[in-house]
RNA sequence: GGUGGGGUUCCCGAGUGGUCAAAGGGAACAGACUGUAAAUCUGUCGGCGACGCCUUCGAAGGUUCAAAUCCUUCCCCCACCA
């Protein structure tokens, strides 16, 4: 492959290269090796045999937040230009455990657990991907039958000291934090993976180069051609410096409702709201310099150019429409402080399933109860602290008790809203 | 296998018999200010209808009027040696 001389292929074929590429590489990190991948791309579009795309995912968790979706959204690009799209699903690496997990030993998930999960997964994933062009496979498949002696022929083919020579590696080790021996054999078997469906190129976040890049080798050693690898950057949570994800708490999952998503993208530094646009969004090249510009001249509130990246990503995973209706949910909540149309309800009799006595609530059972906070010490704090507030009235006695002898409102801090309703 | 160091509340990290629900920092939550941004300031930060009571300092026992602190056994981590 690497021998192929563009001078094989005609201009047309060369010229729709050019175009692929340019697609394919927007908003990424690296493609390498870049010729190598060139050459396969004019391979394809002339024997018209689709690319063989590859991202694997471990179904540790059940939600999908919108920095996968960066990934996911690139192999979208893949699969419109008519390559082949395969998801594996990474069962088999997650029964044996994540070991990017640096301090704590997970625990093990059950195989139901996992199967669970990647039903849920796969329909966020289609949210984004054709499910129709996609082909999803389980590493289960074939690690399970892996003899023992094949595992060590395996690893045979990678030796420790290029295992080691990993940044996070060399770091775990300097800050005496363990490394098990199962963690040595997780590029391997993600290079495995790439064997066993003959990637022709895989996708992953920057983090991921080790891994993506020792499939090639592993690859080579099993006589196959090798796989090129496409990094994407990596998108910062919430908090605007810890890259996005669930354990940490600061993401944004492709499931959520509008309201959330949209509030969710308000709540992002001002510094991050370029970076969003350009990986969350599939604005064009032209529009996100816009974008940057006007972000640069300070002449527009950054919170209008916020609203509009609010907008536009609710109604990537919304149908049309919710990005605006949030936004003006959103600015009647907060900027005018009125309360929203829909908040969650209870009544009296349900009240009573609960064990408070309508007649005689206790405001503090109430709140936590309700789950507008985690326990009653936790709703005292928060009485104390003068964020409760029962139909605009501020409360702050702990021992407060009322009636439900009408409809009320019951706000705890910003946005936890109750309506209660007398039967 | 040997030697030494270590496991503290969400995280980091003090504390080596009572004054410890446990310093300090971070995170988080709330209030003020705002654009539910950032920054800043303030407060809270195990649980309980609560000037008291209950549970927590790797696990289980024990010593003591009293233990995160002392003893025993066990589990786990780290370093060096083999």
């Amino acid at each position: 492959m690497d021998n192929v001389n563009q001078q094989d292929f005609s201009p047309e074929i060369l010229k729709e290269v050019d175009r692929q590429l340019e697609i394919i590489s927007r908003q990424t990190v690296d493609l390498l090796p870049l010729d190598e991948f060139r050459a396969k791309l004019a391979r394809s579009i002339r024997d018209q045999v689709p690319l063989r795309i590859k991202q694997g995912f471990d179904p540790t968790s059940t939600d999908i937040h919108i920095g996968h979706a960066v990934g996911i959204r690139k192999l979208r690009q893949f699969q419109d230009l008519g390559h082949q799209i395969v998801l594996i699903v990474g069962d088999y690496t997650a029964l044996v455990g994540d070991p990017s997990g640096q301090s704590a030993t997970r625990p093990q998930l059950s195989h139901e657990q996992i199967m669970t999960n990647a039903e849920t997964y796969q329909e966020q994933f289609f949210k984004i991907l054709d499910r129709s062009r996609t082909e999803v496979v389980f590493n289960g498949d074939w690690f399970e039958k892996l003899a023992f002696s094949e595992v060590m022929l395996l690893a045979s083919k990678y030796t420790v000291a290029r295992i080691l020579e990993r940044d996070d590696f060399t770091k775990r080790m300097k800050a005496n934090t363990p490394i098990s021996v199962h963690e040595l054999f997780y590029p391997l078997m993600q290079g495995y993976d790439s064997v066993a469906i003959k990637a022709d190129l895989e996708l992953g976040a920057t983090e991921q180069t080790f891994n993506l890049l020792a499939g090639r080798t592993i690859q080579e050693a099993y006589g196959q051609e090798r796989q090129c690898i496409l990094t994407m950057p990596i998108l910062v949570g919430t908090d605007g410096v810890k890259k996005m994800s669930k354990s940490l708490g600061n993401y944004i999952g492709v499931d959520e409702a509008p309201r959330e998503m949209f509030g969710k993208v308000m709540s992002i530094p001002d510094e991050c709201i370029y970076q969003y646009f350009q990986l969350a969004t599939d604005w064009p090249p032209a529009a996100l310099d816009e974008v940057k510009q006007k972000l640069e001249s300070g002449k527009t509130n950054p919170m209008e150019i916020k609203r509009e990246l609010g907008v536009t990503i609710v109604n990537m995973y919304h149908k049309s429409g919710s990005g605006e209706t949030a936004a003006d949910e959103f600015k009647r909540m907060f900027s005018q402080k009125q309360e929203p149309d829909d908040m969650p309800e209870t009544t009296g009799s349900y009240l009573r399933k609960l064990g408070i006595d309508p007649d005689r609530i206790y405001l503090v059972h109430l709140i936590a109860k309700s789950n507008l906070a985690k326990s009653n010490s936790e709703a005292r704090k928060l009485i104390t602290a003068g964020s409760v507030r029962l139909d605009g009235e501020k409360v702050t006695d702990v021992d407060y008790e009322f009636a439900l002898d009408r409809e009320i409102v019951l706000k705890v801090g910003k946005r936890r809203y109750l309506r209660l309703i007398p039967n």
